[in-house]
DNA sequence: GTCAAACTACGATAGTTCTCGTACAATGGA
DNA sequence: TCCATTGTACGAGAACTATCGTAGTTTGAC
């Protein structure tokens, strides 16, 4: 138990240990996702599901935060009536150093090429 | 027509610009291509399939060395009766830096973490 | 207690993926 | 020419994925 129940939801996260490089990669291989990550990385702080305007359903937007949450990439917290969505930057920074920002960067020269043509 | 033909049998290739990071990644979140790219990548130098000894038989062999090269992870190259695989370090290094060394080191470490209990 | 907001659960569908086995094709040597 | 090596094509099955819609739960505010 690291840190209180803010909810008496309570969701499952893989500890620090359990995560594993392929379903990282994994949940980074989708478009939506890959999006997320990069809001939240943006922004650096913890979003609501609500906060990303996906062109998505609600429902599809709840599995794709869920495989984020399975694979290690994001940590889910109930406030209120909103669930909050945290990266987690130093459990991958400590078990994959560099790999979480390497991919940021590529995913930000990925979309400048694409814009410029 | 950047290399001439070394048998007549061609294989398709995206072009650089053609290479997405969604697709790299997926390529790489799978344990037998991960696998194939860190050996690839140790050894330096192209590799025949029949040189990797994995534990799945020839056609899926052939269809994991076809999702890499369909990714832009590899370029693939018949040499007689072998099929010769080359990791495309400078096209990805020069699209995503340090991407592919974050995903090579980051397997290392988990390989040395599982290893070490 | 009622209500709206936020999110989940479930069922369904269409598409993709990983895997195999068998049969086939191309190449290079004996 | 015949053969061994190497890899492909095709068909198929089981599993997974992304997506949706509908119906439900939890919470906080009124």
């Amino acid at each position: 138990m690291t840190a209180p129940a803010v909810s008496s939801r309570d969701l499952p996260h893989p500890r620090r240990e359990e995560i594993r490089l392929e379903a990282v990669l994994h949940a980074l291989s989708d478009r939506m996702r890959l999006r997320i990550v990069r809001e939240l990385a943006a922004d650096g702080d913890e979003l609501s599901c609500s906060h990303f305007d996906l062109p998505v359903t609600k429902s599809t937007t709840t599995h794709h935060f869920r495989v984020l949450r399975e694979a290690g990439v994001v940590r889910q917290v109930y406030r209120g009536t909103a669930k909050m969505n945290g990266l987690r930057k130093d459990d991958l920074d400590d078990l994959f150093p560099g790999l979480l920002d390497a991919v940021l960067d590529a995913a930000a020269h990925e979309s400048r090429r694409l814009r410029d043509r």
